[in-house]
RNA sequence: GUGAGCGUAGCCCAGUGGUCUAAGGCGUCAGGUUGUGGCCCUGAAGAUCGAGGGUUCAAAUCCCUCCGCUCACCCCA
């Protein structure tokens, strides 16, 4: 038997309900902040990641999906979704429309990892991007947009982490700072640590090995090594959304995994622990563009995974709008009748009502037993007294009514009890 | 990539060497008379006990290998 792939998954209809309900969400509020949807496809040229995301950075060197096709042009699954939106803001000159461009996607995302809770080979992402603009008040407004996001699908407790790591003039010397106080205390470090000095120094903040936290609560902190501009860019990060009265928190430990990310990074983590908890984060990327091949363009984005806000909506118990339910369903007694039932079913369907029609051979109790496992509030019996008479019986589920309705009116009637039941 | 736990019908699971030709519950299907559901009752279908190898007179049960799942590390959404 086949199976799917290890770390991915079926959503099957029980889940679909979770899923529509995000889906919702995401697209409102990508109305009321003005985002416009991009989709870009699921692979993309290798390098466009590569030279994006960083070349030392886990994600490119152990968990994309590399491959080449049969021109032998060297593909890869997208692992994240802002790299393909700037390389789409590029290949069609967006660059010459009203600034910031907005962007939003709901996207498959593919990483090679060992799978567990809320992490999956593929997973979904819907994220948007702000693209030209380098206004601090963006960033508020970004941070805003994710927070509202969580809010609005009724998730609660959560925590919102701001911290800035700079630019490219002033990460340098932060980072060296950092080294040197690190390498004054190799021993006391984790082996992984010690591989994250060369590698990625400002990962060594965010170690839960006791010893190297005692090394970082002696760490240099980076709020005081940012250039001027950062500084002021960062105050004025935090005035804004002291304006929104967003609930934020500094976190100078706060660090993102790729290397585009420069000044704002952001988190917004779920209660209690759990490894993976972050729900989504994002931050400013200044440099991106342009080392895409473009100008100078400022930008910041934020995205979330949509498998955790499932985990999330289900663990704080949130109730979703369920799936849609048949309106009617169907029931007949032989032959003949069922004939009539198949066209009396085309019928209502083409008026725009939702059919459930019996199917097989069952008797009328089987068939009521059918009706009732899936819900329906309302049964048309159609048999041979129906036909002769041009009726049908509606059978009402829940008060157990039953009204003779000529053929012609079954349309009518429907939708006026539909209407009855939505108003009520 | 590292570590730990686990793999018995669609789902939840009992069973820890012979009584297992594998139990129960949910779900599915049928029936409980002639055209009426939810409760209840009866019955049926559904399992190469994750795969392969080994130990043994005998393996779902013990051992090995592999695969998969789950959780954690790493990393990230």
């Amino acid at each position: 038997m086949y199976k799917a792939p290890r770390g991915t998954s079926d959503i099957l209809s029980e889940e679909q309900a979770y899923w529509r309900y995000i889906e919702a969400k995401a697209v409102d509020l990508s109305r009321l902040y003005g985002y416009q949807r991009l989709d870009t496809p699921v692979f993309e040229d290798a390098g466009l990641f590569a030279r994006s995301i960083g070349d030392n950075t886990d994600i490119v060197t152990k968990e994309m999906y590399t491959f080449e096709d049969r021109s032998g042009n060297l593909l890869a699954l997208r692992p994240e979704g802002t790299a393909p939106v700037c390389r789409a803001y590029l290949e069609h000159g967006m660059s010459n429309l009203p600034q910031p461009v907005k962007l939003y996607y709901l996207a498959a995302i593919f990483r090679y990892e060992r799978p567990q809770a809320g992490r999956y080979r593929q997973h979904y992402q819907f994220g948007f991007e702000a693209i030209g603009e380098s206004d601090p008040a963006l960033d508020a407004e970004v941070i805003d947009t994710a927070w509202q996001f969580f809010g609005s699908l009724g998730i609660k407790q959560l925590s919102l982490y701001i911290n800035s790591i700079g630019c490219k003039g002033c990460r340098p010397a932060y980072l060296d700072a950092l080294k040197q106080h690190y390498s004054t205390r190799t021993s006391k470090l984790c082996e992984d640590c010690k591989t994250r000095l060369g590698k990625n120094p400002l990962r060594l903040l965010d170690c839960k090995q006791v010893s190297c936290q005692d090394a970082a609560v002696s760490a240099p902190k980076g709020a005081d090594y940012l250039c001027a501009e950062c500084g002021a860019h960062f105050a004025a990060v935090q005035k804004y959304l002291h304006a929104l009265n967003l609930p934020f928190q500094i976190n100078n430990r706060l660090v993102r995994g790729l290397d585009y990310y420069t000044k704002t990074v952001f988190e917004i983590q779920p209660p209690g622990e759990g490894a993976q908890s972050a729900l989504g984060g994002g931050g400013r990327y200044d440099d991106l563009i342009e080392e895409l091949g473009g100008n100078p363009t400022p930008a910041i984005g934020f995205a979330s995974g949509m498998e955790r806000v499932v985990l999330n909506l289900k663990r704080q118990e949130v109730s979703v709008p369920g799936l849609p339910k048949p309106d009617v369903f169907i029931a007949y007694l032989g032959d003949e009748a069922k004939l009539e039932a198949v066209k009396l079913a085309s019928d209502l369907r083409q008026n725009g009502i939702a059919v459930a029609l019996a199917t097989g051979v069952r008797s009328l109790k089987s068939q009521l037993r059918q009706a009732d496992s899936l819900d329906n509030k309302q049964v048309v019996i159609i048999g041979e007294e129906e036909i002769k008479r041009g009726t049908v019986t509606l059978r009402n589920m829940v008060t157990k009514e039953q009204q003779v309705v000529s053929q012609a009116m079954l349309g009518e009637t429907l939708k006026q009890s539909h209407v009855r039941e939505k108003n009520g």
